[in-house]
DNA sequence: CAGTGGTCTAGACCACCCT
DNA sequence: GGGTGGTCTAGACCACTGC
């Protein structure tokens, strides 16, 4: 058994259910019915369900059963920020990123505030201009703390930094909180973006923490007004 | 047993974490003590621990233990908008809810279309806007299918609706989609906000859905640019 | 190595829904 | 009353961390 069997049992039903194989409004089998089918017990059964609860592909109610819910009206991804990526992805447009500078420097004290860490501590900052359709809408700005990530580089800059972080240097990465606001866009923003006659900006912060709760990586996006899109699911919880 | 096992374990620790109780960093008893303590099963503790962790109030590593986060620096609430009564009650300050209008009339295309029911449908919609510190800054709209939602008035507008549909009329909200947006503001947000001169307004489309899964209410909430704050708060989730 | 959380089992009783 | 999901139990084995 390479797979927990009830990732197993959630990533069939997980697929079927984007793929369209099962359409919205269909009853799943019981989850006794489903214990049996997959040689488990229900408890197991539970966990892929509530999974799939959780991530908004189903609906459970009690004395009548499991149903999937209508993902298409979901919009992709079901809950968080369209990421850049996905963003082109979705759209099938021409995309391109353009690696504004990667160094190595000391904090200074707004960076040093973000990322709880004395002004003078070495990190590394990314500065990427993100372009869609020929037209630059979002600036990212990275900031690492250079004593976990002890190199980065244009090249890594250019692709995805997420998975050379994960992959390559093996950072556990336990969760991030965002803040969204709208502010006054800087000299920076009209230099860097195609941001046409705006007089704000849309910005996500982002503060990503590691297993061990050090906080490592501060991000500010920084969304033209008119692209931005931000989607949130949430389930009821009751208690 | 009034509540749940789960829940009270739950409870119990998410009280003492709020209340600073338990510091961030504390190592929470192991899980097999805590069922020991609770005199119940290890996989009813680790409901609760699954809840906290959900929550963000702990944080697990496989083989150390659970330990507290700092909640401190998570403002709350801890995902989510930030709503109107939350926001006035964070802040200490006076805030008024002025209803603009609650009136029955058919739905017509455009909320037609966002409620997916014929534009002939009859709903209730309420016009609120939204006063902190003198200033109104926020402009609820909110529909509701008249099928559903049989009466409405201005009494209940001025309290909470919400209260109202779930303890009153009895409907079990199931989940919840929303969707943010910047758009240009209308003449109507100029005329019933204090708009002062920006162009733009950010547009919260949310749209509730009852456990048989029928979307019954869709509620626009336009807040302007300066006041508006978003927080995400997301665990990773491996895969 | 002992201790921890992650997965899994094979039962049980309950609350709820529909017919 | 029969079927469903929600809770709970008392075990078991595993993978991972620390000493």
């Amino acid at each position: 058994m390479r797979e927990n069997k009830y990732l197993q049992i959630y990533n069939e039903y997980s697929n079927q259910i984007h793929s369209g194989q099962l359409l919205p409004g269909t009853k799943l089998p019981s989850e006794s019915e489903l214990a049996e089918a997959y040689t488990t017990s229900r408890e197991t059964v539970r966990k892929a369900l509530n999974l799939l609860f959780r991530e908004g592909y189903i609906h459970k109610i009690k004395g009548r059963g499991s149903f999937v819910l209508d993902m298409t009206r979901m919009d992709f991804p079901v809950t968080g920020l369209i990421s850049f990526k996905e963003m082109a992805d979705t759209l099938g447009t021409a995309s391109r990123t353009l690696v504004e500078r990667t160094i190595q420097e000391p904090a200074g004290s707004a960076i040093a505030r973000h990322l709880q860490i004395p002004p003078e501590t070495l990190i590394w900052k990314v500065v990427r201009a993100r372009e869609i359709e020929g037209e630059r809408i979002i600036l990212d700005k990275d900031y690492f703390r250079a004593d976990i990530v002890s190199f980065l580089s244009e090249e890594i800059a250019e692709g995805s930094i997420y998975e050379y972080l994960e992959l390559e240097l093996g950072l556990k990465i336990s969760y991030a909180k965002k803040l969204i606001s709208v502010e006054p866009s800087t000299e920076e923003d009209h230099r860097l973006l195609d941001l046409k006659n705006f007089t704000h900006i849309v910005v996500v912060r982002n503060y990503v923490y590691l297993e061990n709760t050090v906080l490592y990586q501060y991000t500010e996006s920084r969304h033209r007004l008119d692209k931005f899109q931000f989607v949130d699911f949430a389930r009821r919880v009751r208690r």
